[in-house]
DNA sequence: AATTTTTATTTGTCTGACATTTAAAAGTCT
DNA sequence: AGACTTTTAAATGTCAGACAAATAAAAATT
């Protein structure tokens, strides 16, 4: 691993970047160990805190692990799914909510994802995934929920749907756009008419899973999609005017 | 912001979250300056060193820029799609080679998601999009070619179909899923019978969106998806017992 | 008034030190 | 000899203070 003097970039920006190559291009294997701060200050020719603020951004991203002690150090870390998840939503919410990304945009995104795994879920999903899913339309039918336990329980039912594809890459990559959807939703008040509307749907999206109809599956989302959407601008409408 | 000083975490990952939630809540906007390193540790009580590592943590998320100089500091980032793109592109890479995901797994994700956005593509694609997927055929066709230049046109190709959805979220999530997939890609060596194939298909692909039709499109991308599956399942095969 | 010089502020980096954690080595007792 | 306790060494976590370098604003000069 070497770093270019003449780049313009901070010494522990390079560095990181450096180890970071390493580990991408597989130079450095998971679980293996990293040379100590000291000796990395060695072999990069900087200080400490230098190689310190390098270690820091790789931890940022998941990518090292840190251990205190006698046969402690910096150990490159297996990227678990989980990691991925909340980096993802993280990044995905601030996008959304900091380049103005409409609603429309951003549900039309999730629901095409959502229906691609659709059909794979139709044909998969397990009994469980189901039982998930009837649990949470049962919660959301309950009485005095504020509409953001509503929308977390929305996204738990999408959630089951989405795993029941049984593909973990899938539900990796639709946590992101699932979730960060979750403050735009909560803007949005549902009344009781729209919430019964919205559990009528997901009863059915249940029922055509609980089938292995496919098609089905894919026109309830459809129609999902096309509900939540002009919830929304009804929404906005009044936002503008409000009576 | 406050950090809780009987939590087991480090002081800088304590001080990260807190500058990260007030990022995530907006109580810190986009292009807002942070106080100086020596301010924030102040008001933290922790040592500037300890407060520019939770910065470095920070910015190795693209959540913060820093400058130097008089008027300088840490400023909020507005989190650019580039940025999203790019970050997205190591986790998956990273997520796909540690986690041992299988080349089927990632495959069928991929196509899922690609196939999401046909239909939409097969809409609103522009001329420009056509063209640059033409034009990227027109390269894969050329003799000489390497594994590497085929499959990086190729990605090209497919990035081009994704982005003629004209949904940012979509693209930005379909980034990762489809370069994320490139070293798999490599690994397969492309015969010249292999790429004729996946050329011709490229070209119906390309057909039926000239066209905009949807139907075709989703029947050439599932067989186009079949045919990297066996491909795959063949070049396995063979590395098991080389004749 | 325009240009140059100075100055103050802020991040980037270094040195050296001490605290804390942890596993292994050394020592001790039964 | 074996089990337990103590010591030690190595590593990260944290701190303090200093200087370098960049940069914009203020001051001085032409």
């Amino acid at each position: 691993m070497k770093i270019s003097p003449q780049k313009p970039a901070d010494l522990s920006a390079q560095i990181a970047q450096a180890i970071r190559d390493a580990i991408i291009s597989g130079k450095l294997i998971v679980d293996e160990r990293l040379p100590s701060e000291a000796e990395l200050s060695d072999q990069f020719g900087v200080s400490r805190p230098t190689v310190r603020e390098a270690l820091k951004r790789l931890a940022a991203q998941s990518l090292i692990r840190t251990q205190r002690g006698a046969s402690g150090g910096a150990f490159v870390n297996r990227l678990s799914f989980e990691d991925a998840y909340s980096q993802q939503i993280t990044t995905s919410t601030l996008l959304l909510s900091m380049n103005a990304v409409s609603f429309d945009t951003a549900c039309e995104a999730r629901f095409a994802l959502e229906r691609a795994c659709a059909a794979l879920s139709a044909k998969r999903r397990t009994a469980d995934q189901l039982a998930t899913m009837r649990a949470e339309i049962h919660r959301q039918a309950q009485p005095g929920l504020t509409d953001e336990a509503f929308c977390a329980s929305d996204v738990a039912f999408h959630r089951a749907l989405v795993d029941g594809a049984g593909n973990p890459v899938l539900s990796y990559q639709l946590a992101g756009a699932v979730e960060a959807m979750q403050p735009l939703m909560n803007m949005i008040t549902f009344t009781a008419r729209s919430r019964e509307e919205i559990i009528g749907l997901h009863n059915q999206i249940a029922d055509a899973l609980e089938a292995r109809d496919t098609v089905k599956v894919d026109a309830n989302l459809a129609e999902l999609e096309n509900y939540t959407r002009n919830l929304a601008q009804d929404v906005a409408q009044q936002r503008r005017k409000p009576a």
